[in-house]
DNA sequence: GGCACGATTGCT
DNA sequence: GCAATCGTGCCT
């Protein structure tokens, strides 16, 4: 049944943007040792390299953005600051580095801690590099539509924390549920 | 081999 | 405003 429920390779083919907006409501599941912890996306961003100079991409193929370059619905983790895991959802077709970095969580079960941040929503569900390249449409890590998806305003903004890409800082790209109270930082939900 | 810095967070 | 903390990418 919940099998049923989890997205296919095949969501993960749509155009960045428009599968960055439609994650928001989706379930993230991760599975440790048989537990899951399981929370409801209500914000992530676009990075659509390797023209985006915002994406870890826009500076060609490497061993850590390896992953972005490969199929669609896989996640792509890295370290941030020496102390944070930022975990994003591989996009974009074969050869096509696009990911979606997936911010904050409202708790749905499993969750004893909030993750409401990219670093936070990563210890949260306990997940690490460890993580990286995992396959999405796996029974480890997964994304699934919830049975009833409740209706949601979704709102726009610039991405966080990338002043330094120039033109590409100020593309709306990242999107949230504007009604939920975990969507991070204290930044204006501007509407749209 | 060395070094500057980051798709963050929380405390001062 | 800024420290914490370390892998990555780029330079010497």
């Amino acid at each position: 049944m919940a099998s049923t429920l989890r997205l296919p390779r095949d969501f993960y083919r749509q155009d960045t943007l428009t599968l960055a907006r439609a994650l928001i409501g989706m379930h993230l599941v991760h599975r440790i040792e048989g537990v899951r912890r399981i929370g409801r996306i209500v914000e992530t961003e676009a990075y659509l390299g390797p023209e985006d100079r915002a994406a870890h991409s826009s500076r060609g193929r490497t061993a850590r953005t390896e992953v972005m370059f490969g199929p669609p619905g896989h996640a792509y983790v890295y370290l941030i600051y020496g102390m944070w895991h930022c975990l994003n959802v591989v996009s974009g077709a074969e050869g096509q580095p696009h990911a979606v970095l997936l911010r904050a969580l409202a708790p749905v079960s499993g969750l004893t801690e909030r993750a409401s941040g990219p670093g936070l929503l990563c210890r949260a569900l306990g997940i690490d590099r460890r993580a990286n390249g995992i396959d999405l449409t796996g029974a480890t890590l997964w994304i699934e539509r919830p049975r009833a998806p409740p209706p949601v305003r979704i709102g726009r903004s610039a991405r966080i924390g990338i002043d330094y890409a120039g033109e590409w800082a100020a593309r709306p790209w990242r999107f949230f549920d504007r009604d939920s109270p975990e969507v991070s930082g204290r930044r204006a939900r501007s509407t749209r």
